[in-house]
RNA sequence: GCGGGCGUAGUUCAGUUGGUUAGAACGCCGGCCUGUCACGCCGGAGGUCGCGGGUUCGAGUCCCGUCGCUCGCGCCA
């Protein structure tokens, strides 16, 4: 790593060392044959000791490299350098020694030379590690990792990971400064908004019984920010959601660059965000690689909701797996395989993964993936091989010939080729053949290595089916979408066909970034809301601060929000959010270093008149 | 809330069909070692086998419960 700021330079003439900086003249990672012959002072960490008895190596890490040091026992610091603990901090003085030959280091960008330590202090001890810091193939528990983040934070992988992410974010801000965007701060202690996901609550001491919310996003806030006529905004902004965690999903909280626009269409939202995620995306490639990993080229592909779910099973795609997913109902149809039959009578469907070339593949590699659907709730897992112009499989045989050469036709599978299929009611559908999709591409080592593929999923719909609660129908997604023909789509067409101007973008099969064209008139929004159950009077109590912006001349808006945990994550090829999160709360959404949450005095309390009602213990 | 995986020394792990005093590596402590860069060699300390109960002559091992971590489902406008 470059230094980020240059040290003092020696100055020559000055002998001594009464006159240099107390803790360095050089960074650890700076010194050069160049420098050969300068006193200089270092500091940092002991990264490891080889100590030999009359000579003793210590390489001195801090954030910018590793230098080696060395202490031979004729010197008075030799005593004290052998009983220094690992990554203790220490202050080193010494000559800048070229390295013979035979000795140099060419793995260290230091490599050629060592500084022979005349002077030694201490700094800080260091006690024993509750965690190793420096070894290969680190195994140590997430739980010690996160008690101890501190001394994780060291460790290489990590270190440059929190760097990279601090460098994303700066190139972020200067790509949207540069396509005139401005950033905005928007409060952290906010009102609750009803919709969405939980919030967390922070009580009002002034007010009695009254509770702040912590923003889900700064949703209201940017809009409203275009109401007051700003055109551009945009922000790093910290967001807070009370939801469980995944391995992409941070609990509690986690930042997004949020930005909205004005007087936009959707094409204009992408023509403004694709070059920043493609130029930071394609910047950012190479990032702890041997080859930069290659970008999606601009326009990114554009894949409507409905599609997506029938071609890749999903509504985040992995475009790196080219296996493809379609509907093969009608070969099924009437057909002897009763099992598939009556589930397509009954109003569902068969959905079929081709897998090219799978006849080669053992037949434990079929039976492997029936028990994994088996493990996954499922009968199995239906497939035909195409060989010679027939097939072969279990259900094979339940496929006449005008059906299989439809089976061909709608899947373009060929001899050589395996079929896997899924049946069932629509959603479920879909969403298994997803999984298998997933699955075979995995396991036919078949998803793309190397490369960022992005595309947007667009016309979302404005509404569904609420099953849960007896088919009511409600917003899909984000109730402030625009929906796609406006007021007339509203008052004329079936509620569940019509699209939202609502987006995503794609990376990879995970979810970078969600947003849409905004509905600003106060007429349509009651009437979408009408149609999901919720009067004008409810609209109005909940909505009101913004339904007023709206009143007074609101200009149309739109905006997105992409993910910057999860874009750190991809650049950073980390299976697990935590990893380029400096100091991340456990599953649990605990803070193992912190302690937090944790409880408060009773006095606290009184302060912001709570008095804790804890669940009842479980009868023993 | 539900399901899968894991839980043995400071750390990573091994531990046979249930059978003597639970082992190894790294780390730690002590000693030796002048060219290492994962330095090497010798010695030593270090364990409520997550916790509770049960079966058994005998449990790290089998059974039940429970707790913790993690991955997933639910959840995530």
């Amino acid at each position: 790593m470059r230094p980020a700021r240059v040290a003092p330079a020696h100055r020559p003439g000055l002998t001594g060392t009464m006159f240099m900086h107390a803790y360095r003249t050089h960074t650890c990672g700076q010194l050069r044959a160049e420098h050969v012959g300068q006193t200089v002072r270092v500091s940092g960490w002991v990264q490891r000791k080889r100590d030999h008895g009359g000579l003793l190596f210590v390489d001195l890490r801090d954030h910018y490299g590793v230098t080696q040091i060395v202490f031979d026992v004729s010197a008075p610091s030799f005593k004290q350098a052998e009983g220094l603990r690992s990554e203790s901090v220490i202050t080193v003085t010494g000559k800048v020694v070229k390295r013979e030959p035979s000795t140099i280091n060419p793995r260290l960008p230091t490599g050629e030379i060592e500084v022979h330590a005349a002077e030694i202090e201490v700094q800080s001890a260091a006690e024993p590690l509750p965690i190793p810091v420096y070894v290969e193939n680190d195994t140590t528990p997430e739980e010690l990792r996160l008690k101890y983040r501190f001394l994780d934070l060291r460790k290489d992988k990590l270190h440059r990971n929190i760097m990279l992410r601090s460098q994303v974010i700066a190139s972020l801000r200067r790509r949207m400064i540069e396509q005139g965007f401005t950033e905005f701060q928007t409060p952290i202690l906010t009102a609750d908004s009803p919709e969405g996901a939980r919030s967390y609550l922070v009580p009002s001491r002034l007010h009695p019984g009254k509770f702040y919310a912590l923003p889900q996003a700064p949703q209201m806030f940017k809009q409203l920010l275009m109401v007051s006529g700003f055109d551009r905004y945009f922000q790093i902004a910290p967001c807070f959601r009370d939801e469980d965690a995944r391995a992409d999903r941070a609990p509690g909280e986690f930042y997004q660059l949020d930005f909205e626009m004005s007087y936009v269409t959707q094409d204009d939202v992408f023509a403004a965000i694709e070059p920043v995620l493609h130029g930071v995306f394609e910047e950012f490639a190479g990032f702890s690689k041997e080859q930069p990993w290659t970008v999606s080229a601009m326009p990114f592909p554009r894949i409507p909701y409905e599609e997506a779910l029938l071609k890749y099973g999903s509504d985040k795609p992995d475009l790196r797996n080219p296996l493809l997913v379609s509907d093969v109902s009608e070969v099924f149809a009437g057909s002897t395989f009763k099992v598939f039959a009556s589930i397509v009578a009954a109003g569902g469907v068969v959905r079929a993964i081709r897998a090219p070339n799978a006849s080669a593949q053992p037949r434990s590699f079929f039976d492997k993936l029936n028990s994994w659907a088996q493990g996954e709730g499922k009968p199995g897992l239906g497939y035909i091989v195409l060989e010679a112009g027939g097939g072969k499989g279990p259900i094979a045989k339940f496929v006449d010939a005008p059906r299989l050469d439809k089976l061909r036709a709608l899947t373009g599978a060929q001899d050589g080729d395996a079929v896997f299929f899924v049946a069932d009611k629509k959603d479920a559908a879909w969403k298994f053949a997803g999984q298998v999709r997933t699955r075979v591409g995995q396991e036919m080592d078949l998803i793309e290595k190397g490369a960022f593929r992005f595309c947007w999923i667009v016309d979302f719909p404005m509404f569904e089916l609420d099953e849960k609660n007896g088919n009511k129908i409600d917003f899909s997604h984000n109730p402030f979408s625009m929906p796609q023909g406006g007021m007339e789509a509203l008052e004329k067409e079936d509620p569940l066909t019509i699209k939202a101007w609502q987006y995503d973008i794609v990376c990879n099969g995970i979810e970078l970034c969600s947003g849409a064209i905004r509905n600003h008139k106060p007429e349509i929004m009651f009437k979408a809301f009408g149609i999901a159950g919720y009067s004008r009077e409810e609209v109005e109590l909940r909505f009101g601060g913004m339904l007023n912006a709206f009143r007074y001349g609101a200009p149309p808006h739109g905006g997105a929000a992409p993910g910057v945990d999860r874009i750190v994550m991809l650049l950073a090829d980390e299976p697990n959010i935590r990893e380029v999160i400096t100091f991340p709360m456990n599953q649990q959404a605990m803070d193992l270093m912190m302690n937090a949450p944790t409880e408060v005095p009773p006095e606290r309390l009184r302060d912001i008149h709570i008095r804790v009602q804890l669940p009842a213990k479980k009868a023993e």
